[in-house]
DNA sequence: CGACACCTTGAAGAGGTTCAAGAAATGTGG
DNA sequence: CCACATTTCTTGAACCTCTTCAAGGTGTCG
């Protein structure tokens, strides 16, 4: 757990766009500045965050990929998504002062850590910043109520080309191609957050490059009929079996 | 769509514990007796708000029972979540400033309206209700997670146990019996929000019927061995199979 | 009382899982 | 830099849980 007290600047950051989109004059930006003072790497396959940490403060990821799981009784867990550049992670903690999932770094990372307490201080002061915390929560809300939709009522192929899509329409925001992509994750943590099984991922997979969908090595993957993936998300992919 | 412009009282209602559990002085409570000014009726049926709909207010249930829900494009949809007395809907509307699911009241409902931009405007002034909202958001991400959860990584069993202990402990919460309620949902609702088919419900059902955890007489449901059904939500009820 | 929505149960079927084996990629240490 | 161990991925075959289809039963409300 590297903690670095680095001095860092929204107000310089190519990131602000997707983080903190506002429209702030010089003193909100220098407060803001001043509230987002600590810089955290975390390598890969480390935790940001475990269950039952206590919650201190959200993360503004500045660089790599991050998991979420959540744990049940048993062992058995589950990813409840994947956070890339320029996301906020942490959320969870806020109801309970305590962490309920653990985020872990998909790739080697670096995060802004963002005092709550301060951030609550300030987005008192800033309307703007109060309002942004709200569309923040509210739109992970939104997310999940989109995984509950695929995950209660669709099947693999659908899920799996929602997923893709997903991927690569927020790669893109983000200045990516909107046709290639490297999945940071495994197959098996694929099928953990789409309720699937590796093995059932591994063959979709295949299905999509037999039909000239997608052409996959490994972890890379080209999308070559977008189109496609939209009409099967749609279940309106049923003819091209 | 019936609104009644009836003068409410937070500082009176018994349901604030529940739903807005602050520490408030006398100014305090007055201030946010004028944000709570609007109450609406709806009958067992009709909708609080739907999917594209301009979202301008937060709702606290004050009586009866809703089941939210988001469509596919192709016109299936989802039970995202079901929501009692004391429990706030509508924070999905916040993001995109429109509501991106339906809310319909399974029975005869009145909920307490609350302008979102007076919200706002109040919890920068009153530390404890900013702190309340955040906590509302992050509690309905959490409970998402665990939903989550159950759909992805649950057999059809656990998800029912879960799902009544659930039901059971909230309306315990609220004073009701811990081992007998009254289902307000239809079999097809629970099979939506749990990700199975209304007849696999009802199948389930009666397994637990024949094994003494549960009595069953249509929507009313008794519960017979609730340890019995915390041991099957963790995985540990395969003996008794 | 009749119409309608809701629920139960059975039998057949499908989609995804499990188990297993081998291939490909990745990382490690000499 | 190569050999070896480990992780990850792919594919096949058998199996199982849940779904689908179907029929009949139960409760409710005008």
């Amino acid at each position: 757990m590297i903690v670095q007290s680095i001095k860092l600047a929204c107000s310089n950051c190519n990131l602000r766009e997707l983080c903190m989109p506002l429209a702030l004059n010089e003193e909100e930006l220098q407060k803001l500045d001043d509230l987002v003072t600590i810089r955290r790497k975390i390598p890969r396959g480390e935790t940001l965050y475990r269950n039952g940490e206590r919650f201190s403060a959200l993360y503004a990821i500045r660089t790599g990929f991050f998991k979420t799981t959540v744990a049940a009784a048993d062992g058995r867990d589950q990813v409840t998504g994947f956070q890339m550049a320029g996301e906020v992670i942490g959320l969870d903690g806020i109801v309970s002062d305590q962490h309920t999932c653990d985020a872990v770094a998909l790739e080697d990372a670096e995060v802004c850590s963002m005092n709550f307490d301060l951030l609550e201080d300030l987005s008192r002061e800033i309307t703007a910043l109060q309002r942004h915390v709200h569309k923040v929560m509210s739109r992970e809300i939104v997310r999940e109520n989109g995984v509950m939709l695929f995950l209660g009522s669709m099947h693999a192929d659908e899920r799996l080309a929602g997923f893709l899509l997903n991927l690569v329409q927020r790669l893109h925001v983000r200045g990516f191609s909107q046709s290639e992509l490297i999945l940071r994750m495994t197959r098996e943590e694929i099928g953990s957050y789409l309720g699937l099984k590796l093995e059932t991922i591994s063959r979709t997979f295949s299905k999509f490059v037999e039909q000239d969908i997608i052409e996959v090595k490994q972890r890379h993957v080209r999308i070559l009929n977008a189109d496609a993936l939209r009409l099967i998300v749609n279940n309106q992919g049923c003819h091209t079996t």
